[in-house]
DNA sequence: TCAATAGTGTCTATAAGACAGTATAGG
DNA sequence: CCTATACTGTCTTATAGACACTATTGA
């Protein structure tokens, strides 16, 4: 086992400190491509990589985040510009293969952004790109460092969820139709729901609430408007 | 974003380094006392938290271990003298608070072992014991660091997915009865099942297997033997 | 033949999927 | 009144839970 050391500014391991980082995949669905993640070029030529795409992230820093958790909202803070809402641990990736700088460990983060806030986005930066899911599984693209191992496990994760959660209902804005929330499901899952079904069980969770008076109007009969009921998504017993 | 500086042994992050370990929750049903994991008394006067219970665990070492799994298999291996077979990487806990001697990180794990070698193991140690997560939950005991919240993460993770997969098969030695393999869902669920549902689900799902002519035999009609078909645990699409 | 546990049949209630049908706006 | 989409009713089939029933051994 590792043995401390008293050093004058407190105790460190006796072995190579351990590079420390933090990196999200953030997901939104795209009208176009469907579920999608957003991706940075790397733009620092002292750094691994350079010129390849990655996803945000960046160091822990140990002298002033309360947590992973916090680091990784800090990261995304400064590179989004806006704290996600909904934002959970995936996975640690470490070891010495990893990255060439040495033996590192990340924090994988999760997260969903509405599409809304995603385009407005990525309107004001020019180093950040929306990559569709399928052209990743498709080989189309490649990402920097063991990212696509970590974008495979967040798909994973999500498509779950996407069955027994109503985390799904976090990639809409705060108002949304019936039909725009079966739309994210079908996105995520990547198949056809049944509107009659969807609805019945809709109404079984109650994790989603009719808004009074307030409809989505068109060229046709206009659509309810449901909000989410409750901050936090719900786990479901049965799927969905 | 931090900064790495250039050192004659590498690349080290400016900021302090963090006490990077992994612990795990090795969980096993006692026939007596149900679903229950191992604790070992913390025996260094001078290491944080001497005298009180937790989890087994250590440091990671960068120089030697290839990740951080192989870390935890190092770790399990020198405390319990085998290698568990099934290990699950739980959540990273980390952050200021959690350990006195500064910001640490821990990779959490899960491990699923046969009651048979948790009781020979017990046999032969000392300081480990075992503590029923009913004790954990009444109150009864408490851990040092955050193990118990650890814990609590580990028990939500199991028992889901003794909704939904093949895992806790793992918890019983080789050849296993229904009964057993029912009493095991039972104990994690914490509820009772139907047997008839139980073996209708069991033979649609195909992850175990009768193995031909072999018994266990008591005062009372045999009752067929069955192994877990293929190595890796399954999730299925429907509830168990 | 009896005790004891292994394993099965069957009834009922619920839920899922398919799909056709009705509702209500704008044009 | 027509079109387009929102929403609902209903039929069929699959599944879950309850519980009683049959099966097979050792003593």
């Amino acid at each position: 086992m590792a043995t401390f050391k008293k050093t004058n500014d407190g105790y460190v391991s006796a072995h190579q400190p351990v590079i420390y980082t933090t990196d999200a995949v953030v997901f939104s669905i795209s009208p176009s491509a469907g579920l999608s993640f957003l991706a940075y070029e790397r733009t620092d030529a002292n750094e691994p990589f350079f010129g390849r795409l990655a996803l945000p992230g960046g160091m822990i820093h140990t002298d002033s985040d309360a947590n992973d958790k916090a680091a990784c909202e800090r990261v995304l803070k400064s590179k989004l510009g806006f704290k996600p809402t909904y934002l959970e641990q995936l996975k640690t990736f470490s070891g010495a293969a990893r990255d060439p700088r040495g033996w590192s460990a990340t924090v994988a983060y999760l997260s969903l952004v509405p599409w809304e806030e995603i385009e407005a986005f990525l309107k004001t930066s020019k180093d950040a790109t929306l990559i569709p899911v399928s052209d990743l599984t498709a080989g189309v693209v490649s990402l920097a460092f063991d990212h696509e191992i970590i974008v495979k496990a967040a798909v994973d994760r999500v498509q779950a969820k996407a069955r027994y959660s109503s985390m799904p209902c976090l990639l809409l804005p705060e108002k949304f139709t019936i039909l725009q929330l079966l739309g994210v499901y079908e996105a995520i899952r990547n198949e056809k729901i049944d509107m009659a079904s969807f609805r019945r069980k809709l109404s079984k969770l109650e994790f989603v609430e009719a808004i009074d008076n307030e409809f989505q109007r068109g060229v046709q009969r206009p659509a309810q408007l449901y909000r989410m009921k409750g901050g936090e998504p719900i786990l479901f017993d049965s799927g969905l």
